[in-house]
DNA sequence: CTTGACTCTGGAGTTTACTTCAAGGTTTAT
DNA sequence: ATAAACCTTGAAGTAAACTCCAGAGTCAAG
């Protein structure tokens, strides 16, 4: 059994953020001590690094809930799962995307501002930042 | 001259996101009525404009006030600002190296997930997420 | 047995980019 | 002349994902 302390440190995470955690649903201990202390499982660890690479994936604490939820119920079937991956990997694109064009148009500018010591006034990046046609369109849920 | 409804409108943006601005040094109005209302320029259209491109490309409201500033500083030059520009720019390649990582993680996790109805228990994905090792590195200023 | 490290709770603060509200004054259109 | 639409200020609220704090209790080492 793990105490908040030593989960922190294997998670690489903080002690609040563990008990963060645990008040938006996420994660419980196992157990507490009769002083009150937290005591967590070595499935801690694991459920740690869950809400970790699903953070990592782009799903908010909301939906990581839901994941963590839709575990646990009776109903729930692998393709429940699976929707909202192929969802999340859609937005994830579409920012991607969007990305892209805002960098290659920074690269652009880059390009077009020579070495050199212009006086700001004629800098041509803050020109093009006025007028800039790349649109970078966000997703609309 | 134009209130700030017309600006607003102008900009496709809020009266009160534009009464933000000034409050946040960004765009002030280049007049008053008598009765106070805030009168701009055209020039503050432009002004707008380059703020949601700035925005666009990644800038928080707090960089973009900086390059604002640049601009009217006498001793700035064009290389000031295109340092702040490569360096965005790098900073917004790290993060779309990450996310592609990521969206090429969720691939394979939803590739590996057969349409069917499998118990949640079974789900390659919600297995996947707790042992994935595509790192998401993220930019640490 | 004392020191220092750890933990507890509850609540407030942080950041960013706004939005919403309340209570009132001003313009414009009819 | 009066109603609708617009404008003013200052303050407070929102979301997300935490962090930080005070004040107090607990545990491990020497």
């Amino acid at each position: 059994m793990l105490t908040i302390g030593k989960l922190a440190k294997a998670g690489d995470i903080s002690p609040d953020a563990l008990r963060y955690y645990e008040r938006e649903g996420l994660l419980a201990p196992a157990s507490k001590t009769d002083s009150g202390y937290r005591l967590y499982g070595e499935d801690a660890v694991r459920r740690v690094r869950f809400i970790q690479h699903a953070q990592a994936c782009g799903f908010t604490l909301a939906e990581i809930r839901e994941l963590l939820h839709l575990r646990q119920s009776e109903h729930a079937c692998c393709n429940d799962v699976r929707s909202r991956a192929v969802e999340k990997k859609l937005q994830l694109a579409a920012k991607i995307r969007a990305m892209q064009t805002i960098s290659a148009a920074l690269e652009r500018l880059i390009a077009k501002c020579a070495y050199g010591t212009l006086p700001v006034d004629d800098c041509p990046i803050l020109a093009a930042l006025e007028q800039i046609d790349g649109s970078a369109q966000d997703d609309a849920p």
